[in-house]
DNA sequence: ACGATGATGAAC
DNA sequence: TTCATCATCGTA
């Protein structure tokens, strides 16, 4: 059975939304084909207290959208290139977010967005069967003792305490 | 180890 | 308006 991750999914701590996010599907059907990719790696962003997190900038043209509702999509550009594909979570303020960094063929969030051709077309979109980008849950179960915690790549600008939060999560191999 | 490549935010 | 920096990646 297939369930499309909707809003609820996405209003619950982070922390514990990018836990269970390992294992779940991103499925991009832009461009008119259709591509699955199981999660295995994501880091969590848990407010504006968090130097690591753009939404510790307050709100700008930029970060607003990390202040919108849970399920929205956060999608920027890093180093002229690359876009990093995030979701939007908890109560609509929270400026809370989980990056995702890797799925199961494509190791690194820049890779990843290029090979699935999410672009900042769906900025600030809810992820959405209607908007061509969505999570599903195919119940596949990721057992604790096969998930790593490690702090979060490249933060060291976030300062002592919050580049050394483990707030990364990933599957074992 | 480094360059590509352009948006962002802070300083001026 | 300028400037350093950047939630990266491929090539060397």
């Amino acid at each position: 059975m297939r369930k499309i991750l909707g809003k609820d999914f996405f209003k619950e701590k982070t922390l514990d939304i990018a836990q269970s996010l390992l294992g779940k599907y991103l499925v991009s059907s832009i461009g008119g084909k259709v591509i699955a990719e199981k999660i295995t790696e994501v880091e969590a962003y848990v407010g504006e207290h968090d130097l690591a997190s753009h939404s510790s900038k307050g709100k700008t043209v930029r970060t607003e959208v990390m202040f919108g509702e849970a399920g929205i999509l956060y999608i920027y550009l890093v180093y002229g290139m690359y876009w990093m594909l995030n979701v939007v979570t908890e109560k609509k303020g929270s400026a809370t977010a989980v990056l995702i960094r890797s799925t199961e063929h494509f190791k690194g969030p820049g890779v990843l967005t290029r090979e699935l051709k999410i672009t900042g077309k769906l900025n600030n979109k809810t992820a959405s069967r209607k908007n061509s980008l969505w999570f599903e849950d195919r119940e596949e179960k990721i057992l604790l003792k096969d998930i790593k915690r490690t702090p979060r790549i490249g933060v060291s600008y976030a300062g002592p305490i919050w580049s050394k939060k483990k707030y990364r999560f990933l599957i074992k191999k």
